[in-house]
This record gives C-alpha cells, structure tokens and sequence, in this order.
DNA sequence: AAAAAACGGGG
DNA sequence: GTGTACGTTTTTT
C-alpha cells in the first residue's frame, strides 16, 4: 500500500503502532504492529559502572552499542522501554545517575522513530506482510508480523478534497458561540457542490434543513468518500475550529476518521493544528508562506502570484447582507465556490513539491506541511544519522536559546548598484555556491577543530580550522543530495513522458530547496546541529571567492555595477 | 528600555 | 503525547 500517515495508539498498556494507507485497490487500510518498543540512550561516563547503576535503577533491557557522537566514536548504553509515556518521567531520573554524561534522543516522537528505525517514508509503497483482521467494502485492517519493507514506486495519484466554509457574520469577524455557518464549499475532481441552507438557482447548491444538517453532510461525505487530502486555506485556525465549535454546540459529532474517531486539534505551541486519523489535512497558508515570499498571504493574493487570475471578491463584512439579500445570494455562492476552486488549484500546484520533500524528509505530509523548512532539514539529517550511526544531538536548552539569540552572523557580500541605466552588461554566478562551498571545505560541526596538528582547510577572516578527513556529516548528506539531484537531472533530459519530465522536475527541485537550506540551518538557532563557526566560514569563503572573481574580471577591462553574495553584474568595453 | 501583547490567515 | 515548536511589530508598563 501507500503509506499516508502513521500514529500509534495503546491497546491493553502495549503502544501499537497505525500506519494508514491505501491498496493498489484503492481500499483504505490500516496496519498494526505491536512489536515496536521505545528507547533512549545514555551517555555513559563509564561503561561498566553506568550499566550496573541503571539496571540498579531497575531498568531491565540494556544494551551497550557503538555509536558515534560528532563524529567521534563512544560507547552508548540504549535504554529499551515498554511505552513511550515512560520517557519524560525516567528520563529526568537517568539524567540525574552519577555515571550518566548525558541523555540522548529522548525526544524523538515514538511514531516517527519507528519510520526511521524501519527506513519508511511516507507518500512511499511498502509491503505489508501480516494477516487480515477485519476487512469490509470500506477499510481493511492488517496485523503485522513484521515491520513493513519500502518498495520502489511511482508518485502516487492522490484524491484532493478542498473545502471552504461561510459564515453569518453581521457583527464584524464572525464569533463561533453565536454565527452559524451557512455553507460549506467542497470541491474535488469529480464535483463541485455547496452544502448551504437557503437555495439559489445554482445547481451545485445542495439544500439542507439547518445548520446542522450542514455538518452531518460534512461528515457523511468526508467519511464515505474517504478522501486521500483534505486540504483548506487557513483552516487549522478558522474553519476546523469554526466547524468543531458549531459541532460541539450543535451536538454533531464529528467522527469522520478512518477508525471512527473525530477531529483532533493539537497543540502545536503557538499555533494550533486539526488532524484526521486517515486522512491528511493540509492547510495550505503556512505552506504558501514557505513557497513564496509576498508581503501577504491572502488567499486572492496567493492565487494571483500561481496563476495571474483575479478571483471574485467580496467585501468580507457584508457577506451577512449577501445571504439575507435574496438577489445577491447567488453571488454569495459563487464567491464561495471560486474560494474553494481557487484552494483546490493551489493543491494541485504546489502538492507535489510537498509529496516529495514528504518522500525524502521521511515524515508525514501532515507534519511536513506545517514545519519550518530548518525543522524538515533537521528532520532529514535525524534520520540520516540513524543510518549513519551518529548519536543525534539534544534540541537547544532555554538558556542555550537565549545565548544563541545574541550571536550575529555577517552575510554575503554586496556592492550596492551604481544608480543609471547600463549597456553591454555581463552576469555571472556561481550555482549552488555555499553547499558547494560546505562539501569542498568540508564545512560541519564534527570536522570543526582547534587542533594544530590537523590537515585543515582554513577559512579566511576568522580563521576557523575544518579537517580535511574524514568527510564530514552534513558535507557527505549534501554531497549524496547534489550527486541525486545530477542522476535525476539526466534521467529528466533522457525521458520523453511530458508527465514523467514533470515529476522528475519536481522531484530535482525538491534536492536543490533541501540542499540550498543546508547553509542557512547552521545558524538558525533550535538547530540540533547549530554551528555558528559553520556558518561564519560559509559566508567567509562566499565573501571571499566572490571578491576574487570580481577582480579578476575587473583585470579583463570588466566593471562591476552590482554584486550579491553569489554572483555579479558588470559593464565592459566593446575591446 | 524592558516586558507584554498583538499579528498573520480566516468571515 | 519520547508534548507545549514563530518571528516580528506594536503597545503597555
């Protein structure tokens, strides 16, 4: 099946793991594996003693492994549990033992360990071996044996559903203990239809008796069409709140997951987000917020920037007076329904990028979809440190937040414009200049070194020495994406599908954003692998090798009109 | 000057 | 939920 989304649930005190997914009959299933247990590991001062101390502790399965920790090699004592809720409480009781160092990846969420453990990525098919446990026209579900393994695919074709509600607002922002909700919007490649409870002359309105109505339609039709996406523009703040309000005021219940249950809001600190077990609900503003740089992020305003179209609009205050003003209210309609299209196209457009940052990452879409972009480097290289055997460094305390804060790193370097209109201009820059600058200087934390006797390279201004071997950890990930991004490229020049070429552009495009944020996470302050000196020496050498290539043209009769950190303009002479 | 609150998107 | 994850601007103290 392909693998949509994972979560786990407790069944008699045992974590059991879920993974959704959809067959190659298109029928929903649902996975379980029971077998999965959580760790920590422990640093140990001594080895020996530590053991002893832990398993005075009362810990029972312990094992000694080699790991490496910046590169250099250490003894680490793996601490097995039986559930995951027991890692906060042990956890501050192990940190304090006399020969612990320190405790290390004890803040990994139980069900994104088993993806990396089991080298599994989402929006990927894997193979389930297991036997049927309950099966009908609607879901299946499987009881694994073992793990699931990842076969090589194509880019799954996903159902999107977008949807888009209205609400009843003649006092200003509308308040959900008092507006009621008068449509809902759904769009998706077979239809478009508006849920509402006034008619119109529009054939897509369907009519309901009352608000609630509105909702159990909802519901119903989520629950029976079991869409792959749900996707909504803002709606982790105002239509799932808005809708799950109304429902618990109404007293619909909302259970619309692939196993029964309702809608879930997370927490996520500032922000909140809605989830459905099953399918994946994407709210595409934060995701526009990453795609694109505007100075906002209205949904007209986003649509414009993709597509060059203006859609309807309405004044957003007087939208009550559309709906009690019987001549207007087809206008309302249509407001909604090109709301809701102009969603759904910007699924289409900009969900593949996410699909695959999704496939190489190797956590869920739903996560991918809200992180920062830091967050999905950070989460790329937890799992390659998985395989390469490295101990993933702890996440930045309060007090280290705070230091880091405080620090400044000086950027590329930038000759402001000569005011005037230019003839004869030349341009050049260097492609991808700062990860080739990290992979040849071997620019990261593990090969940072004040050791004089080291083969280093040494970069200029600040001086900050880097070893010359072994290859570095985040130089060699870089490498491995560049070396990926360059097969992808080839094979793209030898396909002939138009949409096979669309993939693989899509794709190539994924590696080069990956690889392009490799520099910027080095001083991005929650970065597990933060290293200020990283980052200077980048910037340093950037300076430097642009500097260097501007007087050389200079030396060729070339002048400089403008430069910016990778590249430069310049003027020359007709000779 | 420092701390706290508001803001973004949505109707 | 192996919880409590933004970054910046404006207002208040």
């Amino acid at each position: 099946m392909i693998l949509l989304d994972i979560d786990y649930v407790t069944v008699e005190d045992v974590p059991v793991i879920r993974l959704f997914g959809r067959g190659e009959d298109k029928r929903p299933r649902i996975a379980l594996d029971r077998s999965f247990k959580p760790y920590i590991y422990a640093i140990p001062s001594d080895a020996d003693s530590c053991l002893e101390e832990l398993e005075e502790a009362g810990f029972k399965e312990l094992e000694v492994v080699e790991r490496k920790d910046l590169g250099r090699p250490v003894d680490a004592i793996k601490i097995i549990l039986d559930h995951p809720r027991e890692v906060p409480r042990i956890r501050e009781k192990i940190r304090n033992l006399e020969h612990v160092q320190e405790i290390r990846e004890h803040d990994i969420p139980f069900y994104r360990r088993y993806l990396i453990d089991n080298g599994l990525f989402p929006m990927s098919k894997i193979e389930l071996k297991g036997h049927s446990i309950e099966s009908s026209q609607d879901i299946e579900v499987v009881e694994l044996d073992e793990p699931p393994r990842t076969v090589k695919s194509k880019f799954p074709e996903l159902e999107i559903l977008a949807f888009d509600i209205e609400v009843y607002n003649p006092h200003g922002m509308p308040n959900p203990e008092e507006d009621e909700i008068i449509m809902i919007s759904l769009y998706d490649s077979e239809r478009k239809r508006i849920i509402s409870t006034k008619g119109g002359h529009l054939n897509f309105v369907e009519l309901v008796e009352d608000e609630k109505a509105i909702l159990e339609r909802f519901a119903e039709i989520i629950k029976d069409s079991k869409p792959d996406l749900l996707v909504g523009y803002n709606s982790d703040n105002f239509d799932f709140p808005y809708i799950r309000k109304r429902a618990d005021i109404l007293g619909v219940k909302l259970n619309i997951g692939w196993d029964g249950s309702t809608i879930k809001s997370l927490r996520r600190g500032f922000a909140t987000a809605t989830a459905i077990k099953g399918t994946i609900h994407v709210d595409l503003y934060p995701v526009m917020r990453r795609y694109i740089n505007l100075d906002t992020y209205t949904l007209e305003r986003v649509y414009f920037e993709l597509f060059g179209e203006k859609k309807v609009e309405l004044p957003g205050d007087q939208l009550w007076e559309y709906w009690d003003d019987k001549t207007l209210r087809d206008q309302l309609f249509k407001y909604s329904l090109e709301d809701v299209m102009a969603t759904y196209r910007i699924a289409e457009k900009i969900l593949p990028l996410n699909m695959e940052i999704t496939r190489i990452v190797g956590q869920p879409l739903f996560d991918i979809s809200r992180m920062a972009t830091g967050q999905q480097v950070e989460w790329f290289l937890i799992r390659k440190a998985f395989e390469y055997g490295e101990l993933v460094p702890n996440k930045p305390s309060p007090s280290e937040l705070q230091r880091r804060r405080t620090q400044k790193v000086v950027g590329g370097y930038v000759k402001e414009p000569e005011k005037g209109l230019h003839e004869n201009i030349v341009q050049f820059d260097f492609r991808s200049l700062y990860p080739s600058i990290i992979i040849s200087k071997n620019i990261s934390p593990d090969t940072l070194t004040e050791d004089p006797e080291e083969d280093c390279y040494v970069a200029p201004e600040a001086g900050y020495r880097f070893k010359k071997k072994p290859r570095g950890f985040v130089p060699s990930i870089i490498g491995q994406i560049l070396d990926e991004r360059m097969k992808i490229k080839n094979l793209m020049k030898a396909a002939e599908d138009p949409m096979e070429k669309r993939i693989l552009d899509v794709q190539q495009e994924a590696l080069k954003r990956l690889a392009n944020t490799m520099y910027g996470v080095y001083g991005y302050t929650r970065f597990r692998w933060y290293c200020l000196e990283c980052a200077e020496a980048i910037t340093a050498w950037g300076r430097d090798y642009i500097k260097k290539t501007i007087k050389e043209a200079e030396k060729f009769g070339f002048h400089t009109v403008y430069a910016d950190t990778d590249g430069f303009y310049a003027t020359y002479q007709k000779k």
